[in-house]
DNA sequence: CCATCTTTGTGCATGCATTCACAAAGACAT
DNA sequence: ATGTCTTTGTGAATGCATGCACAAAGATGG
């Protein structure tokens, strides 16, 4: 058996690189947005600059899903969005559940986004036995004893957490053990899944903290330079205009 | 002058990796939690297992920030709180502003992971005037017409775009000439800054498409293995158990 | 039908990230 | 003290991703 490195000439080959498929969602958006403007055809370098990549790199993206471009011209906009539809699997229906509607279910439930992409919320789902049947974004909340119903009725196989972080990895089995295998955590909390199932996090803080790190070196490289332009200053002042000077060091 | 790498003996260099950066926050989680619970130290097998990830990347992540555990024991838990804590620049007070004020900013003006980093909301804005004053999270939501002004009385200099996509961009000019240089992006769209200030992109429904992807490609994969099942066993029953033919393709 | 010009698709080089595997460091018992 | 045992910190190997730079492909005009 060989290790079956592209063995199928050109149509949808297995080995899309994880960085690739993340990125065509980002195109895909791009390339909607120019269809709704009627644009027929689209340079890698535009659709590069729109998506806000490197067109070398988007050349190279495109590459992996086939030769749908045309040399001279570039790409049919219709011809792509179906083509990355199909690869992302977005022209089929995913039923999606989210359990727990706090503040962040609700936002969920109501984000348009999910909607135009193929994604039908078929249920929220709360442990709250106060929220059941009040409707949030017009579907009912249903209550989570009903879980294992709800996913196998709907034939849900992705499923979203958005509850509290002690809450979440106890969802997460139950979800599991119901048939979903594909999850996506808000919740601030490492679940723990069996093989094959997919775990995807947004964690908010995390990315506050990052952009916190960054912050902080360009304030200190600021102050850093400060310094530097200080220092020199006084060795200036010490040293006269030339400063070539082995120093000795002050005590 | 030379290229400047780990020229300081063990204080903070500061070439730490991206991807490095990227978990530090998931290990400080892991941390906290630890901490919470008075555990004085952890190996980075343990810690590694609770953060989920492989013990000789953390082992390497953190030797990027010096040698802060002892051989044979591990590492100092509280040590190790405050040391991430100071790397990420989360001993500081870091006030942030939340722009958009709709389901999504409201979840996050809730969201308590923000406070317990350090990092304060120090006012909500929306261009909608009837929102104007009523308090989300106990906070009164303030008037776009105000951005600059409140972005230079509390020396914000880190926004967060909850706006709808067509808002975004010019949101995020007037965040950044009213000197906000780190900006956490909500909304799904690029953004196009000038250097030096960062964007980060929380995008709802692209981990939902890449999700999609795999929930695909595993469906996929099911289906290519019950069509090689049911090839193997027609095989089976053309040529009889023993199956090593060079077989004639059938027309 | 040929020449020119644009734009794709990709081989190659480079750099970053991950993982392995082990020597050095230290704790702890005897 | 000395030896054993655990666990860190890191060199080295591998793999993945990025971006350059260019040949091949095709459109377009004369």
């Amino acid at each position: 058996m060989a290790t079956g490195r592209t063995h199928r000439p050109a149509t949808r080959s297995r080995g899309i690189p994880e960085a690739t498929v993340a990125r065509l969602p980002l195109y895909l958006r791009a390339l909607t947005a120019l269809s709704e403007r009627s644009v027929p055809t689209v340079s890698s370098e535009e659709l590069a600059a729109a998506a806000g990549v490197n067109s070398a790199k988007l050349r190279k993206d495109f590459s992996y899903l086939g030769s749908y471009g045309t040399r001279g011209v570039g790409y049919d906009v219709e011809y792509l969005v179906y083509q990355i539809s199909r690869e992302l699997g977005l022209t089929q229906d995913w039923p999606v559940v989210i359990v727990g509607i706090g503040n962040l279910g609700a936002a969920l439930a109501n984000y348009g986004g999910f909607a135009s992409r193929g994604f039908r919320v078929a249920a929220l789902i709360d442990a709250d036995p106060a929220m059941a049947g009040k409707p949030v974004a017009g579907i009912p909340v249903q209550h989570t004893d009903d879980l294992e119903k709800i996913i196998k009725d709907n034939g849900v196989s992705i499923g979203v957490i958005a509850t509290p972080a002690g809450a979440a990895q106890q969802v997460c089995d139950r979800l599991v053990a119901a048939g979903v295998t594909s999850i996506l955590n808000f919740a601030p909390t490492v679940l723990s899944v069996p093989d094959g199932v997919d775990v995807r996090k947004v964690d908010l803080s995390i990315e506050l903290q990052i952009l916190a790190f960054h912050e902080q070196r360009k304030a200190g490289e600021e102050a850093e330079a400060v310094l530097e332009a200080e220092a020199a200053a006084a060795k200036e002042i010490r040293e006269g205009p030339d400063g070539d000077v082995p120093a000795v060091m002050p005590a």
